[in-house]
DNA sequence: GTAATGGATATAAATCTCTAAATATATTAT
DNA sequence: ATAATATATTTAGAGATTTATATCCATTAC
């Protein structure tokens, strides 16, 4: 039991580890609002298949919810608690910059 | 540069996307303080060489630390905001199982 | 009907994971 | 000092999982 609550959030960060995965929720903190998959698929540049499949993982895991309104379906964050994790990724990045170490960790392996 | 960081965004949440891996954290906040290797093995119960893998893993995002005293070598959650973001984590699935979607859909997927 | 929007599936390439074997380093015994 | 032991990391490879592209399907609007 306790396995399937770990397992549950590995699968959770599973869902955020991805770029483009961010980039979404970036775009849906932005504006509180709802967003189409139309704005998406321009904001962020990436085919409509792949970003669909990326929305339908997000989706997956209950991060992020959609409703349909006509021809468009929109997508809104389903948590607050979502953003307060991106906030504290930000910080703790924020913290390895001032260290001298990520960016040049994160250039080195690629 | 925008890209980069949403990219190193990322890659700290695929290193917590593991099981072993957030485990590994919790066991290393459960006490605050430093936790041997030989230690985690046995509370993990999972082989060394496994372990060490994924220690590595959270070591180069800088998310642990470690020093070596004699023949052990002792680790340590680097960043205090890690548990902020697991208590989160844990926050999100509370309401999950609210809604009583989460379990259903874990095991629906395995 | 046809066009537009978005979801689902198949597959090939890339990545991740685990096991086992080889290395490295520090301690203890002799 | 040397050898033996204990602790931990690194490397190599097979198998599993993810990802992106292409394609097909379903629904709504006209």
């Amino acid at each position: 039991m306790e396995e399937q609550i770990v397992s549950m959030k590995s699968d959770f960060f599973k869902a955020l580890a991805h770029p483009t995965r961010v980039r979404i929720l970036e775009r849906l903190a932005k504006n509180g609002e709802e967003v189409c998959v139309c704005d998406l698929i321009e904001d962020l540049g990436v085919e409509q298949s792949n970003l669909s499949q990326h929305l339908s993982i997000l989706r997956k895991q209950q991060i992020i919810s959609s409703t349909k309104v006509g021809l468009r379906v929109m997508y809104r964050i389903k948590f607050p608690e979502v953003l307060t994790i991106l906030g504290n990724v930000q910080k703790i990045l924020a913290q390895q910059f001032k260290e001298g170490e990520a960016l040049m960790r994160h250039l080195a392996d690629r």
